[in-house]
DNA sequence: TAGATTGTTAATCGATTAACAATC
DNA sequence: TAGATTGTTAATCGATTAACAATC
């Protein structure tokens, strides 16, 4: 079995993707653990600590090589490939994401969204035709997709997560504000933005 | 000055705050640490630590009163109160945050809406006129707004920042993906949600 | 060569958990 | 009273930082 990798680790790893990509189109070649330290707010020696998880990517003296080290994190997190993803509801969220056009370059590729309501059934997303929910499970599992987002109200989301899961689903991005539960080898990441909202007001007058 | 609370535990608060008040809508009276933690997945423990940095919230032998507890992360939360916010970005994620009406029962309440598109200014989304940009620094000053939410094209994204910090605005909620640059003192959340699709790909095979 | 920066070790710091007296 | 659960202390565990030899 590999050796153990922190998950917190895990978590910063596309925050350093995402801040290599741009330095590489900025045109930049060559970094260093410290540039990209500041960049983030984050220290030099966490970021090397970081990638001597995975091997050694650097050159002592010079640093970096951006376009190398981004393909190696890419390959780390699996992202070097195509990822299809189901969008569950088709309300504001659910439309804003059909439509968003950030995800091809990341690895990501929506290949359908549902919705339960019958005045949606059948309607255009951007360009995607919204489909009943109650197909979901069988389309989800005939597609082989593992990946999905969910923006369905808190009430209807537990009981979509379940029927993802028995399609096979391993990974679920959520909007939903209310907390899953899934069994052991699927993973949820939760965005809410009143939960995020109120982590700041702590610190407001 | 107070004791120094880890940015950690208040950022655990919020996920404890939702929790009770879900419990509370099931019309529950009381909980204990224990059933909060299987909940959220998360160790008796550590809630009871977490709520002892704040002070002592409830009795031997029975657990929490719901409502009571709920009350009182509210106050530690500054969310007893509302907080005007304005947007940023009148696209597909702007129009959204715009429409959702999970804000106004978490404390917070949406005050304006802006973008620097000439044939959205002037149009309605929701209930909210889209304003022009270019009146924001003065329109968030005059307000006393202190949150935003950037929802606005990566590379406008700093920009924006700049003039809300001069605006006065000391807690941001970016949409943008892009790592943002502050002056201490002012806070910055982001949610990107290829990134939080790239912390699981990790997982999977 | 001199300067810069990596990868890694050891030290420090901080967070989580286990355990239990107090007490409802 | 007996059972349950808190608040807190001490022990454990894990993450971050500092420092430096290796080396480009």
């Amino acid at each position: 079995m590999a050796k153990q990798i922190p998950d917190i680790v895990i978590g910063r790893l596309p925050v350093y993707l995402r801040a290599l990509l741009q330095m590489s189109q900025e045109g930049r070649q060559v970094t260093s653990s410290q540039e990209l330290g500041e960049r983030l707010g984050i220290s030099a020696a966490q970021i090397r600590k970081d990638l001597s998880q995975f091997g050694e990517f650097g050159k002592q003296g010079t640093g970096y090589n951006i376009e190398f080290l981004a393909n190696q994190v890419k390959e780390i997190l699996n992202v070097n490939r195509v990822w299809d993803i189901a969008i569950v509801g088709a309300g504001d969220i659910g439309r804003a994401l059909a439509g968003y056009n950030g995800f091809s370059e990341r690895g990501f590729r929506i290949q359908m969204i549902f919705d339960n309501k019958p005045e949606l059934i059948g309607t255009q997303s951007g360009p995607f035709t919204i489909k009943d929910s109650r197909t979901m499970k069988e389309e989800i599992q005939a597609a082989g997709i593992k990946m999905a987002m969910i923006a369905v109200p808190a009430t209807q989301a537990q009981a979509v997560t379940d029927q993802l899961v028995e399609a096979g689903v391993k990974a679920i991005l959520s909007y939903a504000p209310v907390n899953l539960n899934v069994p052991p080898g699927v993973h949820v990441q939760n965005i809410d933005p009143s939960i995020h909202l109120q982590r700041m007001t702590y610190y407001l007058e």
